[in-house]
RNA sequence: GCUGAGGUAGCUUAGCUGGCUAAAGCGCUUGACUGUGGAUCAAGAGAUCAAGGGUUCGAAUCCCUUCCUCAGUACCA
């Protein structure tokens, strides 16, 4: 808030700066990630982040003007370009692009940063990383059910073993049960009323069964006093919606068998429920039960191009927010099958399945669960510039230091060296390295334990003892620098 | 997008029925301590009170506009 040259300093709404410890946890969780990818056989490939838009689809169909929710402009030839907003719509791009060189199915998965031009909230940003992987050219429920295991084996390669679970649902059967309740007859576009069905479902858990049944008839009004207009069914429709709602997720088989009488008027639905069984017996001879996937009704995820199952990994624990309240995690990962994105470009229908794993909501979970707390980098040993003429020493201290493997900075600073102290302690580093002219006239060096330091300070009042005595702190020849040093890193929580 | 609540030193806040130089804690800088972090003590720096306009003798305080933040809600590939 100064910007005393007159300009102020900010960050664009909806991104942000990540500092270090996030980065290198992050690092890490991607490649875990791309370890399980590429132990299923998903090979890695980057696109740009930028494409056209064209072939992202998002224009307007009117005028050639973007449509919202991405982030585009004009390039030189003046052609829309937009940045992408997710992994999937270039992957299509790419596959169309490359079909002829392409083996198909083709397995990739990419990670990287994505950009929707939405409004920003709580752990929600316009920059963020995805972690796709897909499978493309293969139409059998096998792919899908793939796709399950994946996503168990990242979660759990990640240490969240028994705290997440994998939903599935079908958007047959969704389409189905339209179908049945007589609103939608066409399996393709979903009129207004399904759509809104579609929506109400998706919200079960956030808004109850009671607000549910109220965005499916008249509407339902928020705490806020917004208005939602519903979908305006009857109440024979919605009836039959609410027996859909009371389906709970006990086992898969009984999940196919309930929903199997509520849609066994349309031939979609049932054809919904034959993949969703296929599926069970896939992941159940393969060793993947219920206490890892389930098949859950509410699953709708968006309403783009999904076209058969559809995927969501959830975290099943709840962690303290700051203001004290339970807060939930949810979703952190998504997916299904798509058999009509590379429609636009081949004219053919090219069947396709895949899953996207959303880094940064699982990279706040495992912070909350403190996963991964003990195993960032290793901080710093400073090595301390007295005497400014031993420059030249300073700088062969601290390159013995690194070549043992130590990560070593030297003080640049200005300033005492009582100065060079406290630089040390506010950034938390272990250990300083002390050569002063009288180290040096005798080749050795000081070396001060800062975490045993600030150990004992606690038991020191008295201001001569913590400065005079030089706690923690011991000269040794200058030949057994690294191995001082690491003696007493070897001792140092980190 | 809609509804509501907010924006006062780096941070957390007080002041808000208009009235002295806008206050405190934490943090920061310096010294006591000329080669030693913490603790203690002392001094100091730091705020166009989100921005712009209006009412008034006088605005952090009241009114309008914009921006931003937070909560809920809608949309979401």
């Amino acid at each position: 808030m100064s910007g005393d040259a007159g300009l102020i300093p900010r960050l664009p709404k909806g991104f942000r700066d990540i500092t270090a410890r996030e980065i290198l946890l992050r690092e890490k969780m991607i490649e875990t990630l791309g370890k399980v990818y590429r132990s299923f056989g998903f090979a890695p490939l980057e696109t740009p982040m930028v494409e056209y838009l064209d072939n992202l689809g998002k224009y307007l169909p009117e005028s050639d003007t973007p449509e919202g929710g991405v982030f585009a402009f004009k390039d030189d030839s003046s052609s829309w370009v937009a940045l992408r907003y997710d992994l999937t719509a270039p992957l299509a791009r790419y596959v169309a692009e490359h079909e002829k060189d392409l083996v198909l199915p083709f397995r990739r998965y990419q990670i990287g940063p994505v950009f929707r031009l939405e409004k920003p909230g709580p752990g929600r940003f316009r920059e963020f990383y995805q972690c796709d992987f897909d499978t493309v050219g293969a139409a059998t429920a096998a792919a899908d059910a793939e796709v399950c295991c994946v996503l168990a084996e990242a979660l759990e390669a990640l240490g969240l073993a028994g705290n997440f679970n994998v939903r599935v649902n079908n958007r047959k059967i969704l389409n189905g049960m339209a179908q049945a309740a007589g609103l939608g007859d066409n399996a393709e576009s979903l009129d207004r009323a399904s759509l809104i069905v579609l929506r109400a479902i998706d919200k079960l858990d956030r808004i109850g069964l009671k607000g549910v049944i109220e965005l499916l008839g008249k509407g339902r009004k928020d705490e806020s006093g917004d208005f939602t207009p519903g979908a305006g069914l009857s109440a024979e429709q919605i009836s039959l919606f609410e027996q859909y709602l009371s389906a709970s997720c006990d086992s898969r088989a009984s999940v196919c068998d309930t929903l199997e009488k509520l849609v066994e008027k349309s031939a979609t639905g049932l054809e919904g429920i034959a993949e969703l069984r296929q599926i069970d017996e896939i992941l159940t001879g393969a060793g993947y039960l219920e206490d890892r996937v389930l098949f859950d009704p509410m699953i709708v995820r968006g309403l783009a191009y999904y076209t058969g199952p559809v995927f969501e990994a959830q975290l099943t624990f709840e962690i303290d927010g700051e203001d004290g309240r339970l807060k939930q995690f949810g979703s952190v990962a998504g997916g299904g099958r798509y058999d009509s994105l590379v429609e636009r470009f081949l004219g053919r229908k090219v069947p396709s399945t895949g899953a996207s794993v959303g880094i940064d909501r699982l990279l706040a979970a495992l912070i909350a669960l403190k996963q991964f707390d003990s195993e960032t980098s290793q901080p710093p040993v400073l090595v301390t510039a007295m005497d400014p003429s031993l420059m030249k020493h300073y700088h062969k201290l601290t390159n013995d230091l690194r070549k043992a493997g130590i990560p070593t900075e030297i003080y640049l600073g200005s300033g005492g060296f009582r100065k060079q102290m406290k630089y040390a302690d506010q950034k938390n580093l272990p250990v300083a390295v002390i050569c002063g002219e009288d180290e040096f006239k005798n080749g050795t060096v000081s070396i001060k334990d800062l975490y045993l330091g600030r150990e004992l300070s606690k038991e020191i009042e008295d201001r001569a003892e913590w400065a005079g005595n030089r706690p923690a702190q011991m000269t040794v020849p200058t030949n057994e620098l690294v191995e001082t040093v690491k003696k007493i890193l070897r001792n140092t929580p980190s």
